[in-house]
DNA sequence: TTCTAATTGAGATGTGTTCGCAGATGCGAG
DNA sequence: CTCGCATCTGCGAACACATCTCAATTAGAA
């Protein structure tokens, strides 16, 4: 099913602009809004922020995009596929690694039997230390690393 | 070893401020910086919420307090103790629980192993439907759900 | 083609956080 | 005890991100 089948099933009208948000978010991969506005009016000038909000709204909704906090600001969305992964995020040097979901379905599966609740693994972002700054740890204060970035 | 040393070892100053945040953060469990103005404000009046951040961050350097974000709006700081805890947050009612975290050390050494990366428990929110709702999606729409909360 | 409800652009508004600066204060040295 | 000064605070402005309002436009059913 292709996203104009997936929209109409959810009443969601085809527009240019949602067509545009869609096919810059797969295309990007991860990106904030405002990455996508920069990459939108490329092509098409004139397309405005609310409009990238309103309709990665609709998109949410319908299942075909989501989005993770990954610093600590504007969150990154992206296109909802086979695929899902998890994000891994270094709170010292801000970056940030996909890995696959493998190594959550134990806890997963222990959150739902012992907890009721239904875990959303697109959703899931890990912060910590990435191993390049725990290597750097040993020499550097958290702060020299994040300025040498 | 109590707050006053710790952050002395930190060379951070002991200022009324810093004193009333921490207390608060600590009777409050999890709360924002709003929440911890107006506790603060009710005994000490004109302390500002710029105070509160600057106190959080230092706090948080001295790792005396931690945040985590457990829905779309403001982070919740809460004190590190040595019962250190994970959040479930749904995503459809936004409550969240707290629960150990052993369901997660599984996937703190699996990650670590495979990846170099190290974990940071007290800031992993797990989002994801809770029962109740779960069990409420039988028979009602979502936005029904949280708009019934 | 016509009609109407959904969608859009533009800008105002809201919420959460940080910044710059002048004055106040914790605390170590004397 | 009191002095000196680096640090800290209050205040207001600025900032980043997100949402809302509303008139004009448009997708898509009839």
């Amino acid at each position: 099913m292709n996203w104009g089948e997936q929209l109409r099933e959810h009443d969601i009208r085809i527009t240019p602009q949602r067509q545009l948000v869609i096919e810059t978010v797969e295309r990007l991969h991860h990106s904030t809004s405002e990455e996508i506005l920069a990459e939108v009016n490329k092509s098409f000038q004139g397309v405005n922020l609310s409009t990238i909000y309103r309709a990665l709204e609709v998109l949410e909704d319908a299942g075909l995009v989501a989005h993770t906090h990954l610093g600590h600001g504007a969150p990154s969305y992206y296109i909802v596929d086979d695929s899902e992964h998890i994000h891994l995020v270094c709170n010292v040097c801000g970056q940030s690694e996909c890995i696959g979901e493998g190594v959550a379905n134990e806890l997963r599966v222990q959150v739902h039997s012992q907890h009721g609740f239904d875990v959303d693994m697109g959703h899931l972002s890990i912060h910590g230390t990435c191993r390049s700054c725990t290597e750097l740890a040993q020499f550097l204060e958290p702060a020299q690393i994040a300025a040498a970035r």
